[in-house]
RNA sequence: GCGCCUGUAGCUCAAUUGGAUAGAGCGUCAGAUUCCGGUUCUGAAGGUUACGGGUUCGAUUCCUGUCAGGCGCGCCA
């Protein structure tokens, strides 16, 4: 513990056992001690004497008097006291005490107030975008949010792992491997439509275009091996783009996690089993569904629907199972706003099989929009249209976004102002930013 | 309809997690500076903290009702 923290214990446990000792409290009184905003009101300030008037059955001032008539100015570093509004006690420091900080502070240098004290493993994982395109704003924000809190958590003690779950086996994948055979195709000059539902951005085209400059048009014919092989490559080209494009924003995690891994060492199925020996498992209408509500959920939900193959959640929870066997004393999600549904039954299922309620925490970051020329502007994977990170940080700049996504709140929605962002002028935060 | 988040100066946001006179930047207005109605500097105005009720010594902060905005409410992910 440094000595400014260390001074505050002093402090507190000493206006502690005065009170005690005038019968105002007992062992389990904590007095609380603040910094006042104006520095005029002392270098602390307590409100002990307010809250124990009632008890005291007297003034708070009185209450105060009574108090600092008791108080060891001398052992505390304490220069003056003084009793003021309606009854607040103000702490001024002796000077000489702040060379003792300063020292100490010289000393420890840019690790000053970092905590020794180990608070246990936390594993927090964040971004988590499917590696089916470029990451854009919302990824930004989580990104700089989620990299900023493992910065604290780390600082604060705890030993912090920064973790990306890949979804590499779902329906997205399968999408984006359709995509990327039909723009194949039409590199190759054949008729060929993209799905439906499928990725409409230049980034598939250029994955094509690097396929038939290695294969030629070797698999112009579909086969199954073309699938895989595509399917492949193409995830991999997206997500070796999403790590640089972390990298460059200076977020580096420490385990990437394969969804498909989890499927591969048989995770998934064992998961629908652990549930199933908890007796939470039941099947309805040729689909296998979890009990969820019994833990407080809203509806029970499908783990294996009638035709099959599993919900998005069933991988998600062996995902969790995953994490928790390897040891961590907490798990941080971070997730968009849009997700905040999915929450109650993936707690659900780990206060199922771990009877802890409070193992997963789940951090909501709001949504951010996208403002160019005035007015929204909105994403769409349809058309392929989307601002991506890269393209901010070149233009912006890696500080400045990640200040501006850490000043706001995480609860309230923010407008990206793209013009505004990238203008030299007083009304830009971030050019105020980058020259104060 | 139900659930989560938000509502503070004209605008974008703070407010030490329940404290003392609710603060900044931008904008506005007034002065100063000046080859400029630009730039820079100084100062001022600007608030029933969305609205009502409650909790207490004290509420922007906690509880509750209403209103407004965002997001979600699939055998999608």
């Amino acid at each position: 513990m440094n000595k400014v923290l260390q001074l505050q214990e002093d402090i507190k446990s000493h206006l502690k056992s005065i009170i005690v000792a005038l019968g105002y409290g007992d062992e389990s009184y904590l007095p609380h001690l603040e910094e006042p905003k104006d520095r005029k009101n002392g270098d602390y300030s307590s409100n002990c004497a307010m809250q124990l008037a009632k008890i005291a059955k007297k003034s708070p001032r009185l209450v105060a008097e009574e108090i600092v008539n008791r108080f060891d100015k001398e052992r505390h570093y304490i220069e003056r006291i003084d009793i003021a509004g309606p009854g607040f006690i103000n702490f001024y420091l002796d000077k000489r005490y702040l060379t003792l900080i300063i020292n100490e502070v010289l000393a420890l240098k840019e690790n000053y107030g970092r905590s020794s004290t180990p608070r246990g493993s936390v594993n927090v994982e964040f971004v988590s975008a499917n590696p089916t395109g470029d990451l854009h704003l919302g990824h930004a924000r989580g990104a700089a949010v989620g990299d900023s809190l493992c910065r604290i958590l780390d600082f604060a003690g705890y030993d912090v792992t920064r973790e990306y779950y890949i979804n590499d086996a779902g329906n997205q994948i399968h999408t984006l491997a359709l995509s990327t055979i039909a723009r194949y195709e039409q590199q190759l000059g054949l008729e060929a439509e993209l799905p439906e539902d499928g990725y409409y951005g230049d980034d598939i085209i250029d994955i094509a275009k690097s396929l038939v400059d290695r294969y030629g048009d070797r698999y112009k014919e579909p086969s199954d091996e073309r699938y895989q092989l595509f399917r492949e490559y193409a995830k991999n080209y997206e997500l070796e783009k999403i790590k640089q494009d972390l990298k460059d924003f200076r977020v580096e995690f420490d385990i990437w996690s394969s969804e498909q891994n989890l499927y591969d060492d048989n995770k998934v199925s064992a998961a629908i089993e652990q549930l199933t020996e908890k007796g939470y498992v039941y099947e309805k209408d040729g689909a296998t569904w979890f009990r969820s509500t019994a833990f407080g959920d809203d509806k029970d939900r499908v783990l294996r629907k009638s035709d099959g193959t599993l919900t998005y959640l069933t991988p998600d929870i062996a995902y969790h199972i995953d994490k928790l066997s390897r040891g961590y004393d907490k798990l941080i999600n971070i997730f968009g706003a849009d997700h905040h549904g999915y929450i109650p039954r993936l707690k659900a299922a780990i206060q199922c099989l771990t009877g802890e309620e409070d193992k997963l925490e789940v951090l909501i970051i709001q949504m951010v929009r996208l403002i160019k020329n005035g007015e929204e502007y909105k994403m769409s994977k349809r058309s392929g249209k989307a601002i991506t990170l890269r393209e901010l940080m070149e233009e912006i700049g890696v500080d400045p976004m990640r200040y501006f996504f850490v000043m706001r709140s995480s609860d309230s929605q923010m407008d990206f102002d793209i013009d505004l962002a990238t203008s030299k002028s007083n009304e830009n935060p971030v050019y105020y930013a980058q020259y104060a």
